[in-house]
DNA sequence: GTAAGTGTCGATCGATCGATCGACACTGTT
DNA sequence: AACAGTGTCGATCGATCGATCGACACTTAC
């Protein structure tokens, strides 16, 4: 085999190491995946990877930080809009959560282990992209309890249960299974509500209906 | 150091090693945890594992299989009991999943890294056990929906939305934290009534309160 | 045309991995 | 006292790990 030719592909091949990398990472785990396995995935020699990461580390830190800030770029404005009723923006939200975080599933890397293959600014770092988002959400469930738009009992912890209902989605969903997503997507902007008991409000409710069917 | 005194402890060296390799398991990951961390956290050389154990896969296996036997065999009868309504069921067991899964927090070991660590008959015989629970509660949920007591479009995509947000807390929920766990599980009994839009059934509602406070 | 810069590679480093082996201590049986 | 069974250990195996190095091809600038 001649040797590979070095036109200059610019940043394309760190994109396509930061992608075969990213399902390397989710299926298997960081550890378990060497940087062998990624040059293999990616057709090239292990040497060829330390000349676009400084070191295996900062391949796994591309991919948290680069999916978190475009994950935050999406939804924290939605959050923020102050002229929209709350149960409208929590049905645009919970869209973009589940669209995104299927559009993108191996690069949602999360946990113990990902975090303890971090070092510790980059552990700060992803858990502070992480927190505003969380932050932001639990703003919005507390306006919604001081508006009479929600009722829960503790903004915290209905957040929680929110979140990680959404989170999950993307361990059990099979887009060539028996669920349509846009199914799933109603499905859960209508479980979301009953959790949070959203009230009905008549105003409100044919606009946020729409954008629930967008 | 003098040589370690060899009176038979029994069962409990092997106890030992699942508890510590459990918790180096939860917080770095299977395939982070060498065969030495573990022996170095219980105090015995790394050979003395190999007695014990066949290898590094059955350590992991015992840990997975240990906790979700027992998990089932907590869950399945309360899930399947007749003679009770399906909102007293599923407060209890929703009690039993939080505190089970925070007592033994670090057993629970689950997501893509883990399953690609075992082999493949290991894999389906968690996955068997996971999915008898998870079936459990489905069958649960369908009756709730044709008993009227609950009201949910897909009870599918219901369940799965419950079992992600109990699996949720134990990411997040520290027992040292703003929140007593009493609160945490009362909440969430409240929350999954909401999520499934649990009818208040004027003849069950004092047993399931009752059984809810217990 | 030649020098600088960039990208790629094979070869290789020391460290660590999972796993094995033989030696030895201790207990219980005969 | 001799023995078998069990548990523990240090030493060590081959494999693989993350990372480094010098050599070489190609492009661009002068």
């Amino acid at each position: 085999m001649a040797r590979k030719k070095s036109l200059d592909q610019g940043p394309v091949l760190r994109g396509q190491i930061l992608a075969r990398a990213s399902e390397l990472f989710y299926e298997r785990g960081y550890a378990a995946t060497s940087i062998r396995d990624i040059a293999d995935a990616v057709e090239i020699s292990s040497s060829t990877m330390y000349h676009h990461f400084t070191n295996k580390q900062e391949v796994l830190r591309s991919i948290v930080v680069g999916f978190m800030v475009d994950f935050n770029a999406a939804t924290l404005p939605v959050l923020a809009d102050g002229d929209r009723t709350v149960t409208d923006r929590l049905d645009e939200v919970i869209r973009i959560h589940i669209e995104m975080s299927d559009d993108r599933r191996p690069e949602l890397l999360v946990g113990n282990p990902i975090r303890y293959a971090l070092s510790v600014d980059e552990q700060e770092e992803g858990i502070a992209l992480q927190a505003r988002y969380h932050d932001a959400v639990l703003a919005l469930v507390e306006e919604g309890r001081a508006t009479g738009e929600l009722d829960v009992r503790d903004a915290g912890i209905a957040t929680m249960a929110l979140l990680d209902m959404l989170n999950g989605i993307r361990e059990w969903y099979a887009p060539d299974g028996r669920l349509d997503r846009e199914e799933v997507v109603q499905d859960y902007i209508a479980l979301a509500r009953n959790l949070l008991r959203a009230r009905d409000t008549a105003g409100t409710e044919s606009t946020a209906a729409t954008a629930a069917a967008r």
